[in-house]
DNA sequence: TCTATAATACCGACCGGTCGGTATGTATTC
DNA sequence: GAATACATACCGACCGGTCGGTATTATAGA
């Protein structure tokens, strides 16, 4: 009854997770392949079974984050409400996130910083970019021509739409207590759509 | 006539020149000591000479770059319009710091990364965020009085504009060819002053 | 003005330590 | 008894920082 392979796989995440917490607090390159067997109760040969380099264990951790994006993104697609009422509804998903990613915030850093490095990982960062903006452009084409929402250019409001979840998002990443990052997000979310819908 | 201090000041710029590309391409960790000191064409001991380490290089450049961020801020509270022109305006500086940053742009992610590792360097960060958002937030109160916005919160409006011109920053460095970013800023202003101007 | 001396700017060999990765051994399971 | 899953010991490369020394320039006294 497979013991082997269910040990496995838990010695396997086990060095997932310690590599996420070490990562996420030292970086990539302040942490030791030994400091991370240490935190996840196993020795170097157990890592190097599992995985082919650090850099291996890194990119897995990428690869999960970016499957984890595809969902939520997936999740929006849900909604089908008029499309101002599906934009307000986004608010409680960019919660979600936030929470999702609070105290995880230098990893995705990490992220950024060696995608910017390497075009291979770059692309493969801004391709989830390049989708939600699709969706946002999909949804104005839609409100605009359902009426709800005045004639403007369906790309430059996808991009504007992205630039303010992004930019709440880092925000609440770098002060998480110092506003109700919900409420905020809410409100702002209100302003732009009484800039975006027809009266 | 000062020739030792000439060419002290010379070596000693070439070397945070070196160490911006070097930081920039390899990252902070990447790049050794003696890659900097190659690439300015001197050796160690000019380096220690005028670095007590390579944090010290590294802080020197990022004070630099706080000094640019006040630097442009300076350069909004210029304006004297009404506040909704005056936001507009704005547009032409974001794409100026566009420029400025163009290419740059791995050097301010390693920044931010080790900004989210120190809490001191993390509070460097962070105030120039909170000045841009005072300042902001005095525009609002400033529009709201004079009776050309609406009656919103000026403290979230201040951290939305704030989150449209980050927002918008981060995707114009991430793909700087991909959208006319001074038209897609100018515009998205536009939208978001339809959503704060009274009419 | 010439010189002695101090100060500055820089050189480059070297060290201590770290860290990614490997090679080999062992226990457990199939 | 073969394969899997891990342990242990170890290597070699690299890197930040040091340190004794040198060459050049500034300074002060005669």
């Amino acid at each position: 009854m497979d013991k082997q392979r269910q040990r496995s796989e838990e010695t396997r995440s086990r060095l997932l997770e310690a590599a996420e917490r070490s990562f996420a607090q030292q970086g990539f390159d302040g942490t030791g392949v030994a400091k991370i067997c240490q935190a996840a109760g196993v020795t170097k040969g157990a890592f190097y079974h599992h995985f082919s380099s650090k850099e291996d264990v890194f990119m897995e951790l990428f690869r999960r984050w970016l499957e984890r994006l595809e969902i939520q993104m997936a999740k929006l697609r849900e909604n089908s409400a008029s499309v101002p009422e599906e934009l307000l509804s986004m608010t409680s998903l960019m919660q979600e996130v936030l929470q999702a990613t609070e105290g995880q915030f230098p990893i995705y850093l990490e992220f950024w910083t060696r995608a910017m490095r390497d075009p291979a990982i770059r692309q493969e960062l801004i391709s989830p970019f390049y989708r939600y903006r699709d969706l946002f452009s999909e949804m104005v084409l839609k409100g605009v021509s359902e009426g709800t929402m005045k004639e403007v250019h369906p790309e430059t409001t996808a991009r504007l739409i992205l630039a303010v979840a992004l930019g709440l998002l880092i925000q609440g990443l770098l002060e998480p207590q110092e506003a109700e990052w919900d409420q905020v997000t809410q409100e702002s979310m209100q302003i732009l759509l009484d800039g975006l819908m027809k009266r």
